[in-house]
DNA sequence: TGGTACCAATAAAGCAGATG
DNA sequence: CATCTGCTTTATTGGTACCA
């Protein structure tokens, strides 16, 4: 057991459990302590979230105290004031509360998610002109054929699911704003969009 | 000059209900 | 019944004024 690692030589039990976890890149060991006379611990020997994991090889220099942050947010706990806005200074973290995950790719992700919030406003721009264009040309779009249009110029810096979401939100806006609008005021998934008379 | 408190603008996510 | 729209809510960003 001594050569195995698995027994506590010396005192301090219960940090080290998490700095050998850490130093393995496995999960933090969740203790349970709420018996006074018993000490319970669940050690995870596997991968929850990949992105937790590869950010422990990148990043060497984090804290005890951050990866105990990381650790809950791949665990979808949640996360303190102090903690939240540590990590995401650092880029440690993305997404909105209470959908946080670990930043994938940190080294040079944080470079592409910069460069995608600095940007996002003038490729917003660009894809309501190329949306415009293909209603010029075609005279009308399915969400499908709007997704085909645009789904594989958006920023990696999103995932699909935002991608999704990105492109339903700008539909809303430039028919708010009246540059389109949906044939027969129709909703769901048989929508077709259409230019403003104004707009052609 | 750098920190920050505040505010308006807006991006992103949630939710309900329509629809095929 | 999963997907998508339309509307609502929430969080973040970026500007600006203020103070040390």
């Amino acid at each position: 057991m001594l050569n195995l690692n698995m027994i506590d030589t010396l005192g301090g039990g219960i940090k080290k459990m998490f700095i050998l976890q850490r130093n393995r890149h496995f999960p933090m060991p969740d203790y349970d302590l709420k018996e006074p006379d018993k000490v319970k611990v669940r050690i995870i020997g596997k991968v929850i979230d990949e992105n937790y994991t590869r950010m422990l090889i990148q990043k060497t220099d984090l804290s005890l105290e951050e990866v105990i942050a990381l650790d809950k947010v791949q665990k979808r706990k949640p996360i303190n004031e102090e903690e939240f806005k540590h990590l995401k200074r650092k880029d440690l973290i993305e997404g909105r509360r209470p959908n946080l995950f670990v930043s994938a790719e940190v080294a040079a992700a944080t470079d592409t998610k910069a460069d995608y919030i600095r940007k996002r406003a003038f490729d917003k721009q660009h894809y309501i002109k190329m949306m415009k264009e293909y209603l010029e040309k075609f005279g009308y779009a399915t969400r499908q054929d709007i997704d085909k249009l645009l789904l594989d110029k958006i920023s990696d810096a999103l995932n699909s699911r935002q991608k999704n979401k990105f492109i339903s939100n700008l539909l809303q806006e430039m028919r708010r704003q009246g540059i389109i609008y949906s044939v027969g005021g129709k909703r769901g998934r048989g929508a077709v969009w259409k230019l403003s008379k104004e707009e052609t």
